[in-house]
DNA sequence: CGGTGTCATGACATCGGTGTCATAGATTCT
DNA sequence: AGAATCTATGACACCGATGTCATGACACCG
């Protein structure tokens, strides 16, 4: 590979003038320049980032860790892992910068976070992203000092930054939304106790019920998912069943997620039960391969991946810039309510239609 | 952050010996290395891979550039992208190996991808792969030379190492499986015509029928997915109802993808149509959120992508360390087939079973 | 006992850029 | 005109590792 010395030895040049033609960072003459800029391109040199770094001690490389760093290390499979969009949105912030992306998968294992962030420190990483596949508590080794850290998708009890899903919100703006289609007995299938989303969204279900002056039914909830896969299915069966079984039955069951709203249609349909005549579905992520491609097409929160992972790439360079960005943290980062056609709009019971300053569902971000 | 001289003053020794430490290259006094150690851990020191790699001229880095790089930039939306699972793929070899990948995405537009390169290249990245979101043919800036290229799920017309999936063999062993299973009559809603996939697996279907001695109908094949997504839904709808009024309907139908599959449950379900009492639908890809948790759980031929990415990633580590490792260009990887309720087997129309030497549709791989 | 080999270690150059400082020549100011 | 300033360029050291070679201390051999 050509170096510094071979484009100055041809251009007839010292190779100090070839730096500076470059980086652009002291004036060069114009046929100085032209000379130069000839022998690159004869030679197809292209600078070594190494010896570079070497002087000015910045990498521009970002360490990406990814996969299974739950300290629940339950060892289930891997699933649609759609925290690529995370990935995606960092990405796309970083390459605007200039910044490279390195990315190391833990397989699955937390036991190898250690020695992904040795990697990352022997080639100096300037900053680090941790991005979980869901929402949730992490526990890291301690971060290389001077190396700044953000969390997307988890976060720790030492308040290292974070970005998360506002699922608060995102549940109960699509609740909000369904009341305002005129539907007021709203079942929730929720997904497993214990998980973050599952306590945050059952909040935003409660408050979009407490702002409509709905009484929250606690016969409406139940659990629809379960980890363990063979329980799931019977889990989810009998949850519907006794929810549709009410003597008050909903007009429209909120799902856990989209995957849960699938398995719903599947077994409403088996029931003889048509979507949205009979009842409406809504879910949760918004995965579009899902979403747009269920019939009918699903109602659904998005989990705005994407935007979490520009947001928590913007927050890493901020803090490596040295910027003193005030920056809440955690930060939370909401999406819109897509509105599909797996709900329909009734008429309240009361007869009398509901009004709320609510907008079409979409949220600004 | 801690050099080597750093360490080398508070151990009392020279640089060359710490490093010397560090590599195991040459004997060091058992004195002498427990000291070393102990100012290593003191100081926290990691090795600057940028230093080392100056002598070296060995980055132990990894190029990956993904995103769609198809030479139509049809500029449609990104789907699910699966491609992630050849990501992966690659990644557990390249970790296994000590590399570190860097990845890069086009975010769709294939003009980026030289400036990628060109990143790469500062990098001294010894490889590098590129990988496609579908089974295409690309056209590609030229390589630089000594870094050698592999393409994942992609082939070009220079003969670029090339790996790919097997469809002829995949959809063979499904339609293979299905005629084991007792069905003859099989139709099949393909992808779009012009496709590399779409030719491959309906030349697959065909051998299959013709190793069972079942003629070709091709009233049974109709193309049932349009990139045109306003035209799409009307598309499938119409290619089903055609095939299902045949004189001689199918007992089953393949569908080019697992997200066609869904598509179809959907509107067999409109027709009342019940599966697979009444008819047995198969798919492609095996994307298993959908395959697994549609109901019924969808048989679908596999869509090896974690192993084209790990084949994909040993292949370019036989070319960097210039093992004239035999490979056959290109590489075809087959996948096995993924046997679920939503295929029965059915007594065959002329009474007899039909046995083949068929596993059960496991492929070795 | 001198010669030869092994072991443990250090001095020094080197990889490919860039920061610092020096300098020759051109231009402007007083 | 002479001094001061600016412009364009080069010489040289340095970043942090490692390869090469040299060296001193022993052990072993005949």
């Amino acid at each position: 590979m050509a170096t510094i010395y071979d484009v100055a030895k041809i251009a007839g040049v010292s190779p100090k003038t070839v730096s500076r033609v470059l980086n652009g960072d002291a004036p060069v003459g114009e046929k100085t320049r032209e000379a130069v800029e000839k022998a690159i391109l004869e030679l197809g040199y292209v600078p070594s980032n190494a010896a570079r770094m070497m002087r000015s001690s910045r990498s521009g490389l970002i360490g990406l860790i990814t996969g299974a760093i739950s300290t629940t290390s339950d060892g289930n499979e891997p699933k649609g892992l759609p925290d690529l969009l995370i990935v995606q949105g960092i990405q796309s912030v970083m390459s605007a910068t200039g910044m490279t992306l390195m990315i190391a998968d833990t397989g699955g294992s937390s036991a190898r976070v250690p020695e992904l962030i040795r990697t990352f420190v022997e080639h100096r990483a300037e900053g680090l992203i941790y991005v979980a596949d869901y929402h949730q508590r992490v526990e890291l080794p301690p971060a290389p000092k001077g190396t700044p850290l953000v969390l997307a998708n988890c976060y720790d009890d030492l308040g290292t930054p974070s970005v998360l899903p506002d699922d608060e919100r995102g549940q109960h703006d699509l609740v909000a939304r369904l009341i305002q289609a005129g539907h007021s007995r709203i079942g929730y299938l929720t997904l497993p106790k214990g998980m973050d989303a599952t306590r945050l969204r059952l909040d935003g279900y409660k408050r979009a019920l407490a702002e409509a002056g709905i009484a929250f039914d606690p016969e409406l909830v139940s659990t629809g998912f379960m980890h363990d896969k063979l329980r799931n299915s019977a889990v989810l069966w009998d949850a519907i069943d006794r929810i549709l079984s009410l003597p008050n039955p909903p007009t429209v069951l909120c799902c856990g997620n989209d995957e849960m709203a699938m398995r719903v249609y599947g077994i409403l349909r088996t029931r003889g039960i048509r979507m949205p005549e009979d009842i409406s579905v809504a879910g949760y992520d918004n995965y579009r391969v899902i979403a747009e491609t269920l019939f009918p097409p699903l109602t659904t929160a998005e989990l705005p991946y994407a935007a979490m992972g520009a947001r928590a790439a913007d927050w890493l360079l901020s803090l490596i810039n040295d910027e003193t960005h005030e920056q809440i943290n955690p930060t939370l980062v909401s999406g819109p309510v897509n509105w599909r056609s797996s709900v329909t709009a009734i008429a309240p019971a009361d007869g009398n239609t509901i009004r709320f300053p609510l907008s079409n569902g979409r949220n600004p971000q």
